[in-house]
DNA sequence: CCATCTTGATAAAACGCTTAATCAGAAATG
DNA sequence: CATTTCTGATTAAGCGTTTTATCAAGATGG
């Protein structure tokens, strides 16, 4: 049982902060100023300290004690109300669930949003049209400062016009007409650093296993593999280019065509089509890295950090497309109406490419 | 460029509802009221539309078209403000990012708590107790209308004192004094039904890899495992029970002593732990489910679903947790002051269990 | 001793909305 | 025709803050 306390005033209470408690009447500025002798005024200013205000010492140690006898929280909507601008930053995500990957984004977004005092409102639509546009409704009818519009795979996004009644950043998708700021993964720096994993390693003879499905990552990380390659002098060989479904299946089916063709490295258009792909290797009797080493891409952390042995793969750098989407809304970064921002997508090295095996590829 | 209509009450302008535009002072209720040439009680109650009101067909046409002419839309704070309490649902959650799990979590309160018109503000603590502190302080300040406080792995929790300024919920755990309602996984169920997927199949002795990690999931488990067995007849063998660290590579590693001791299927205390044993058993020749039968706990989709053969599992109910957690907050599910509810893990049967062995493991 | 400053605090308006109370006029009633 | 009853709306108070303008009184200066 909670006890609980009926006479608000009572000057005998106990000392020690005595909280407001369910279910009783919330404490507000003008109980806190009734306690303290002073008006509402006084208390603003001084839990503001607003600077220039002028408080006697006396009449700041009452309020003081008033807010901790009472148990006083301001209200933030109220504040929001007198100020005209909320603290509420909008996030809408197409999956939340379905992956590991919003939750980065949520991550990073709410921290830095906590950073600069602002609070997260998240909504999730699963891609649901009605959803999307209940969750934008209801985030303008929150005066949110701004929307973050967030998919869970890289890709174009329709905007869905209310987004365009308030300041708004695309995460991790990009709209199809051009227009808004976007913060999305640099793809192609992403595949040549894939790619330069294996090559580092002295590999010359790189397939690339990409993926059927349509996406920017699909043209972007080929683009970087190629990349690669030239800097590094290698022809392109379109021979060593295969495609799969991009998941495990996909991987261990992809495995067969890679045989006989003098390949000693595969890079892998995510970890998933890797782990697929470890199977199939191990079961044809093929030790990674030695006879095949491989690179993936993701870092998902639940498979590449665990695999057998651990993956080398690069990383999406989901958490920092969150940050920064909310510091390009709140333009700390600053970013041009129409900007597309590509965030790097960093090496993950582990144990799956190889090491110093520079010497025996060689020649 | 976006064309900034600055006049604002023009009655000539386009038909088609006008976006408020960024930048532009807000559309108030006032401006409705004006542009309609009526009160701003009038437009209040049309808006929603309070029956009992009395207002004629002509004013509502006026107001309606002027709400769509300005494209206004209600300030949410302010009606909380009369109101006195939110539509806010406070959700803090100890690790948003490191696994899936909270994602569901969020995913559940989420869809729940937008059912009833709630929305959710949620913070992220990675386990930091000032970070907790002060996600409470502005949840309070935000006057929710509860809070969820959510755990990422099933385990006791310290309820943090400012928790109880308001109504709130565990999710994932419980308080460690008892009090407060919590709605925490079934895990003693969950060993069973895991168990029983291999009983099903005709297995008799069967081992159990428990974590080694003291958890509410690892004496749960155990528990429903005893259970099962004893429910079937077979006597428990403690030399059946393992123990590893609850990852890939624990399972790896118990893979040894599960050898030679007559066993036919392996319930492991998670997916991860399965994975390694997965890859233990392949490098022993042994094959899943044939020689050896396999269920794991957690239905870690990108696991469990795709592992070679896919994973018989149990899971754990993380949406539906938030969504109760949502539901008993809100006094939709009653629940006694300190109750614990436990939800059902169902069980998620693939193939790595076997099927229809029954005969052949029957002897 | 009167004017002026300074100090410490207050009153009141405003933020955008809801709602109880009120009001003016038209229609119905006696 | 005077009165009551509807009808269709308006007024105004209030929600919990912030903030500007104002005020009373004591201290200071001439």
């Amino acid at each position: 049982m909670t006890s609980e306390e009926a006479s608000p005033g009572g000057t005998g209470g106990s000392p020690r902060r005595r909280s407001a408690g369910r279910g009783t009447q919330p404490v507000t500025m003008r109980d806190v100023a009734d306690a303290a002798g002073v008006s509402t005024a006084t208390v603003s200013m001084i839990i503001n300290d607003k600077k220039g205000a002028r408080i006697g010492a006396d009449a700041r140690r009452r309020v003081r004690e008033a807010i901790d006898e009472l148990g006083y929280r301001p209200n933030a909507l109220a504040q929001t109300l007198v100020h005209g601008s909320s603290r509420f930053i909008g996030l809408v995500a197409d999956a939340i669930a379905t992956t590991p990957f919003a939750g980065q984004i949520i991550h990073g977004a709410q921290d830095e949003a906590w950073k600069h005092g602002f609070v997260l409102l998240v909504a999730n639509t699963e891609g649901n049209e009605e959803a999307e546009r209940d969750a934008i409704s209801m985030m303008l009818e929150h005066k949110v400062r701004g929307i973050l519009y967030s998919t869970w795979f890289h890709r174009a996004a329709e905007v869905p016009e209310a987004l365009r009644e308030t300041d708004f950043v695309l995460v991790n998708c990009f709209s199809n007409d051009g227009t808004g700021r976007a913060i999305v993964p640099d793809e192609r720096q992403g595949g040549r650093t894939a790619t330069e994993l294996l090559l580092q390693q002295g590999h010359r003879r790189i397939a690339f296993i990409n993926a059927t499905t349509p996406a920017p990552a699909r043209t972007g990380r080929l683009l970087g593999y190629r990349e690669a390659l030239a800097a590094t002098g290698i022809a392109f060989d379109p021979a060593l280019v295969f495609e799969a479904y991009p998941d495990q299946e996909g991987g261990y089916g992809a495995a067969e065509q890679l045989l006989g063709l003098g390949v000693t490295a595969v890079f892998c258009y995510n970890d998933r089509l890797a782990m697929g792909l470890y199977d199939a290797l191990r079961q044809r009797g093929l030790a990674i890295p030695e006879d095949m080493a491989v690179v993936g891409f993701d870092n998902q952390e639940v498979i590449a950090a665990h695999l057998r042995p651990p993956l080398s793969t690069v990383a999406l750098p989901h958490y920092e497309l969150g940050a920064a989407g909310v510091r390009v809304l709140l333009g700390i970064d600053a970013a041009a109406p129409d900007a597309v921002i590509r965030l790097a997508c960093p090496a993950t090295p582990r144990e799956s490419a190889g090491e110093g095996l520079a010497d025996r590829r060689a020649s």
